[in-house]
DNA sequence: TGTACATCAGTGAACGCGCGTTCACTGATGTAC
DNA sequence: TGTACATCAGTGAACGCGCGTTCACTGATGTAC
């Protein structure tokens, strides 16, 4: 049964927006074609109509999650708030509606470079964010994106780091803490 | 036909060291049982003579890397050295001989509790040559595990979103240089 | 040391299963008159 | 505005394929005497 333009354009979103999440959750290779539409509430047939192939909708749901981790990044008010909720237990236990590159950056290296071209970009966009929020501080206007990716890289594979330890084990927590405290530590010294 | 039992575990160890390679560069969903076996030099047939599933090879697989890892980073003479080769355009261009927690961590965190296991052991291990290395910096000697702890943080996040930019992108390489930088400037503010 | 037999590492065919993708079909939507 | 028809989003069965795993078999190795 055909359905309203409106309507199909929106649960295209509903697909990416699934596939965003569960691709975070369980990987790329994780998750099957059916598994996503069934998530999105459909079965499985009608993946074609809306995309060229499953690593289309890999390249559609990277944008889409990175989008989402700029939005909650710019809802931070500084930058150390944002390094705080990034490396809670929270956020490491929650990996679908988590950071899409500290769930997905070591499944996009193996990946066409369109998954990769999104990430890049997400990653560019991300980085403006946080030398806006980095712009207050008394740390030189030149060196501010170099501090931006350094903070970003550290924050990122913290996080990686503590969610490849076993689940409750002290390595795991000593990861975030300490990470935390030195990351927090060295955007005070700006 | 049999095979000397000496030569049974010469094979194991063969086996382990090529999923090793492979599971690097392709992922621990891109290889199946029969490439690895083939990588090897045997038929898939003889897979579960070593094995009791592909994810026991998994678990013997990283601890096999991470000893290989561990004994790179014990050779260089220094910390500074250790991070010099780690953000080298070498070693992220080269996954399969590369560092196993930069090329899988991501994929570990998917992983049953085994194969964490292996991957918090090496960390523990990696941690103490990295401290064992800074010992003779001007660093006080009870944070020695702390900054150890986010140099290696801090590396493999960057290596980690180096690898998911597209080949020959700028970003990839300013996230590489960048890091490598502040990392080198951290460790000499001790 | 020599013989007879059990063991088991490696082979290659086969298993069931889930994957990504294709297809004929349905019926409401969009469009031409 | 109303009618007739083409379009196409969504359905569900089917496709070939590769996966992890199992199995009967082979024949050299290890062992008991």
């Amino acid at each position: 049964m055909r359905v309203t333009k409106a309507a199909a354009t929106e649960n295209r979103t509903r697909i990416v927006q699934a596939a965003s999440a569960l691709f975070r959750e369980r990987g790329y290779d994780g998750v099957g074609v059916a598994d996503l539409m069934a998530a999105a509430g459909f079965t499985h047939g009608g993946f074609y109509n809306h995309f060229a192939s499953k690593a289309d909708l890999m390249a559609a749901a990277a944008a889409c999650g990175l989008s989402q981790t700029l939005a909650e990044t710019r809802g931070e008010s500084n930058a150390a708030e944002s390094v705080r909720k990034y490396l809670s237990r929270s956020h490491r236990d929650g990996r679908g509606d988590g950071c899409t590159l500290a769930a997905l950056a070591g499944d996009a290296a193996r990946q066409p470079v369109a998954v990769k071209s999104e990430f890049a970009a997400g990653i560019e966009r991300l980085l403006a964010v946080l030398e806006a929020e980095g712009a207050d501080s008394d740390c030189a206007k030149g060196s501010m994106r170099g501090r931006s990716i350094a903070t970003l890289a550290h924050c990122v594979g913290a996080l990686i780091l503590s969610r490849a330890c076993p689940d409750e084990s002290p390595l795991a927590d000593e990861i975030l803490d300490t990470c935390r405290n030195e990351i927090l530590a060295s955007l005070k010294r700006g």
